[in-house]
DNA sequence: AGCAGAATTCATCATGTGTTGAATTTATGT
DNA sequence: ACATAAATTCAACACATGATGAATTCTGCT
């Protein structure tokens, strides 16, 4: 993964593929330490490239965490797999969809990192707060008619087992197979927005 | 909080309840800001006292995060009350206690730091998952004949649910009355825990 | 009274952090 | 060919951190 071994300045020869590395080795850092656990210097380290570079280009470590933030969590278009689900089928929809997400190494990291950041970082935690509030909670509960309460009880099922297995990676949920795990989700998820 | 004015070194006179005091501040900026995130200088600060005076008691910022710690999660004596119940009112049981511990601030506290911690670090996260696999899995698992996915699954509900009320404070479920959060608690860990 | 030990502060070190400004090399548009 | 802009590194700053060793003041035991 390191690039320059040429200690010298300037820019280098060929098309530049630099921003792509540091934002990739950033989505690592960040999903393995959390945004405070992780300095501009150890992504800069990693992608073979001077700490300077890195706050070229995104003007700073808040920079560098929200341009990684906003990679393929398709906050609307995840959603609608299961937004036109029959409500009755809408625990196994999120069951799947979550599976789906977090068990793709690309999708994860974002999603670990902001999971990890949210619980010391008040800014990261921010921005957990309004992906849960608008692009779970909010869909939901206007088209379904279904309290937020409700709602929350279901989330909170499901990153209770991201911290458990992606976070802690507690054995046996850690390895267990997706569909044993879809299977016991599915109808707690639709209990919980089932009861009136 | 703050306690010596005089900037003069030596002992102080009368009994000295110093080492609670600090003790106590430890708790609750591992609460607010996980081990990382908490510096001793930061926690000596609020105690009012020289940053070295915490290491020469704890022998560095690991020791003051065990001793934070070891207060009163009684890890045995906390499972006893559920331990001799019927099975079939096991999830009862366990959303009672969980309720009750995190809504107690002085017995939330090092649950908030541990749980906040665990994300990050890796000493942490030995801590929960030793809690986690030998005060829940352990007896439940064993005693009840449970499998332990099952029961990881109703851990990761409470968990969850942790998360999301104490530590993103998301609302409605951040102020919901305990026994709102009991009631749909209750159904689903038993739910998780009768499934053969 | 005296003395070992505990409590407490001070000054200091080595290290790591995010940020900044200037210097240098290459690419690109005219 | 030339000029502007972009990519890249270097050197440095101001600050915070955890740790250490020495110095000072008090308590408690004999």
């Amino acid at each position: 993964m390191a690039a320059d071994v040429t200690g010298r300045p300037g820019r280098r020869p060929g098309p530049t593929e630099t921003r792509e590395r540091i934002l990739a080795c950033a989505r690592r850092l960040f999903a393995e330490k959390g945004y405070d656990g992780a300095s501009l210097r150890g992504i800069a380290r990693e992608a073979g490239v001077d700490p300077a570079l890195v706050h070229h280009f995104f003007g700073g470590k808040q920079g560098v965490f929200v341009a990684a933030m906003r990679f393929p969590i398709d906050p609307a278009a995840v959603l609608e797999q299961v937004a036109h689900m029959p409500r009755e089928r809408l625990g196994e929809a999120l069951a799947r969809v979550f599976l789906e997400v977090w068990d793709d190494p690309a999708r994860r990291a974002p999603a670990l990192a902001l999971l990890r950041s949210a619980m010391t970082n008040e800014q990261a935690a921010t921005m957990m707060r309004q992906f849960v509030s608008s692009a779970l909670l909010g869909p939901i509960t206007e088209r379904y008619r279904i309290p937020p309460l409700r709602v929350q009880a279901a989330v909170g099922q499901m990153i209770g087992m991201a911290v458990l297995r992606y976070v802690l990676e507690v054995e046996p949920i850690a390895s267990a197979p997706p569909q044993e795990l879809a299977a016991m989700l599915a109808p707690v998820l639709q209990h919980h927005l089932d009861s009136s």
